[in-house]
DNA sequence: TAGATTGTTAATCGATTAACAATC
DNA sequence: TAGATTGTTAATCGATTAACAATC
């Protein structure tokens, strides 16, 4: 059965919605209710869950302990995915900082470096090691590294999605800004200086608007 | 005339392999080569355009200098948009020190912050001042800001995106994980804990698709 | 004129939503 | 049983693509 492309995010935003409902002392909620958070159409939700199983209960809504370990399932955290960060310079920091991402099944355990001044240094709070470039397929292997984050400058970046491939990572995500093509792997961008330019463009076609309804009212 | 959600990012996209085909010492392009290039369709991006006006010549294709200009203005950046960051962390200093963003037309020109311990310091390579985030509504207006980034703990990013567009911002990225709801301003959420969820519930697919597939040889 | 490539129409494809029977 | 809410079908909506006349 076909998935739409979307639903993986989606699914993402449950989970996130899920958790935080558990946190207020709930216990069930219902495809309303999630939709009024979220806003979303609750047949929108019913419809994405029901791709993967039956979740809820009739008359009554979703168990939120049972609907949560669900979602992780789908979203395969139900496990730790070790992750190494390709670019050990700001973006990556951050990351590598960001304790959300460890509770959440996401253990960031090695960087890559060309720059020899960083190799062997420790970065960020947790005091991870930076590898040389040259050691990445042989320390992905040995530490079993299933997630590359690509933050490097684009020029370098097929390459090293290319290395990363090679030494049997499953899934890529990408900070730098270009299109990797790319087989036997997933890849997911986060594309900073795009989502700058897409929200100078709304707000350029909202002032469009603006103006267009000023002129209307004045005839 | 109803343009396609997914036309603001792909135009960014465009607007970038323009750039690149310039580099290159490129003076024309056709929408084959954008086509191959981004991996779409050629057709598609003649259709994302047409919604615009008429960028190219029958015949020849588009000439690029022009393309350009014309997508800078789709996109508002034949402008220099004010840009402050509300939460002086780790990914501030990122996107501060990005060097890419200055180029494109976006001045990062303040930090808010809480903690005592940074206000008034200087934050990345240019030097960027640290104010108290109860200057902001004042700065904002001061200092002409028309975007802000909201970079701070999701607990926090409500209130301060309501501080924001009371100061007058008209656009908002939003790094924090949480659907900001807000009125009389264009939002761009960059949700990388989202990412990472999409990622590994995409590679969860996959191997789920593999399994079946080397199931079905056995038969 | 012949070849190329646009801009645009109409057809197709994919995603969302409304509606409702099933059932707790 | 009456009320609530699911899971699912069918209808709608929106986005993409193919096809082609226009034209450089």
């Amino acid at each position: 059965m076909k998935v739409p492309n979307p639903v993986s995010k989606r699914l993402a935003l449950y989970h996130r919605c899920v958790v935080s409902l558990l946190s207020e002392g709930k216990e069930v909620t219902s495809s309303q209710e999630l939709g009024e958070r979220l806003a979303l159409k609750p047949s929108q939700i019913r419809k994405d869950l029901s791709y993967f199983g039956e979740f809820g209960k009739r008359g009554t809504g979703y168990e939120l302990k049972e609907l949560k370990l669900s979602l992780e399932n789908l979203l395969s955290i139900n496990k730790t995915w070790n992750v190494c960060i390709v670019g050990a310079g700001n973006i990556g920091t951050a990351l590598a900082n960001h304790t959300e991402f460890f509770k959440e099944g996401y253990r960031i355990i090695a960087f890559f470096d060309r720059n020899p001044s960083k190799i062997g240094k420790k970065i960020g709070t947790r005091s991870i090691s930076v590898y040389s470039i040259e050691e990445l397929k042989e320390k992905v292997r040995d530490l079993n590294i299933e997630i590359g984050v690509i933050a490097v400058p684009s020029s370098e970046a097929r390459n090293v999605a290319e290395m990363l491939v090679e030494s049997g990572v499953k899934g890529i995500l990408n900070f730098a800004p270009v299109k990797l093509k790319i087989e036997n792997v997933e890849i997911e961008d986060v594309d900073i200086a795009i989502s700058f330019k897409a929200l100078t463009f709304k707000i350029g076609v909202k002032e469009i608007e603006r103006k267009r309804s000023v002129n209307k009212q004045d005839c």
